[in-house]
DNA sequence: GTCTATACTGAGATAGAC
DNA sequence: GTCTATCTCAGTATAGAC
């Protein structure tokens, strides 16, 4: 994890190189926390970072680069974090998922004004740095990789565990959406609709389990297959012939 | 409908003002076509609207203020054909909704680059350009009115109809959003998309207008209430009383 | 209230020297 | 890898014509 950045850059080669990266990564940060990102410039980032602008532009050609390095390092600190927690407690799936939103809130908690940035050219599927677009693909599949962590071994029938992580990675999306909304203090809201829509996916999940609704499932999954929104993903032959429990 | 792109200018006051402003902007969609948003610049929009640079900004805020005024337009061309259609023929609830989501597709149809524009600002809930802040509150009321308008009178549970014009709004969003980034011949892959989720949306509904569902239903309305992205929609009292019907 | 003309500022981004 | 100089363009400012 955490390479795809340098689609932009092919390596970090030198140890000093890492370093100045950093240094201005960091600088960059907290002046996007402190006045948002909009009314900082590269010139101040550069300046407080005692770099020149063009070091800031050799190692990220745009401002957005930035939140997305920035937005690396969350999930990095996702996925170490919930492997903690997975690893001492004994959780069903409801908690799991449950605390999969709530920790990676608890890591942007602060940052609401510095998301802004993810989405600034969701709109240009050309883009490199597009949430929706190719060049920030193999960022997708680290979050559905984390989204796959919670779920874990869960017994679910084949469908249901082909979809399951793309409707959670859309509930994410959606989630840290209102997020960047949410003026309430300490983004109270936020944490009911996380609460709220776990509870209700769950009861939801229970339902569509059910071989009542298999013939649903498969429709919904041709379509998104048919429509190229849903990979194929390939897992161990354990799993392969879970079959439904109601 | 197609006041709010005044929230910065109070109104078109003469006839000759009215003009000019059509005259930029119908010089500026076709530019944005032609070339992209991008790369079309305010000083080209103004020279091929004859029209100096203080013009261009006197009648729009921004490039992106012209998407949204196009986006207007677009708005007004897809409430009058549906009202064409809906007064023409006889058609059931889900003949509707397809017909609204195909329609507003048609209108579309040639302007993919174009639409990007409106997502520009998704990430800064403080733009009055955001397509999900106050700014466009109006914009986004007139789009929940047109799809109200294809729902119709159906007899729908009070809490259906509370839900469904917001539910809606979503997939067109969602779609709108797919439509962008499909470079299919046609946009086959969104046509696909629009028949399959209608299909699925009205099975989904069948089953959860049945009174075994009232307590999710009223679990999911109160939510989203509760987290405030759900306003009260007022209905004739006629609708206020029709029940469920499995 | 509607517009022209022109000059100016600020900042994202790049070229090319070192 | 890093810096300086430079480019481009969105947006503002201003002053005045009608």
């Amino acid at each position: 994890m955490g390479d795809y950045l340098n689609v932009f850059k092919t390596a970090l080669a030198t140890e000093k190189g890492e370093q100045t990266r950093n240094v201005i990564l960091d600088h960059a940060l907290r002046l996007f926390r402190e006045r948002g990102i909009d009314a900082t410039t590269m010139r101040d980032v550069a300046k407080a970072a005692g770099a020149a602008l063009g070091a800031a532009y050799y190692y990220f050609p745009s401002k957005e680069a930035i939140v997305l390095a920035y937005y690396d390092r969350v999930q990095s600190e996702h996925t170490r974090l919930m492997h903690e927690v997975l690893k001492d407690e004994k959780l069903d799936l409801k908690e799991r998922l449950r605390m999969m939103l709530h920790t990676k809130l608890d890591i942007l908690r602060n940052d609401r004004k510095l998301l802004g940035g993810l989405f600034r050219y969701t709109g240009d599927p050309e883009h490199p740095l597009s949430v929706l677009g190719k060049g920030t693909e193999l960022c997708r599949q680290d979050s559905v990789a984390t989204i796959m962590q919670a779920i874990g071994d869960e017994l679910l029938p084949e469908d249901v565990r082909q979809l399951l992580p793309a409707a959670l990675w859309a509930l994410q999306m959606g989630i840290l959406l209102f997020f960047i909304y949410d003026s309430s203090p300490d983004q109270r809201r936020t944490r009911k609709l996380i609460d709220g829509s776990i509870d209700l996916a769950m009861r939801l999940l229970t339902v569509v389990k059910s071989t009542l609704f298999k013939p649903v499932r498969g429709r919904l999954l041709s379509l998104l297959r048919d429509v190229d929104l849903l990979p194929v993903y390939n897992f161990a032959p354990a799993y392969q012939n879970a079959e439904e429990t109601t």
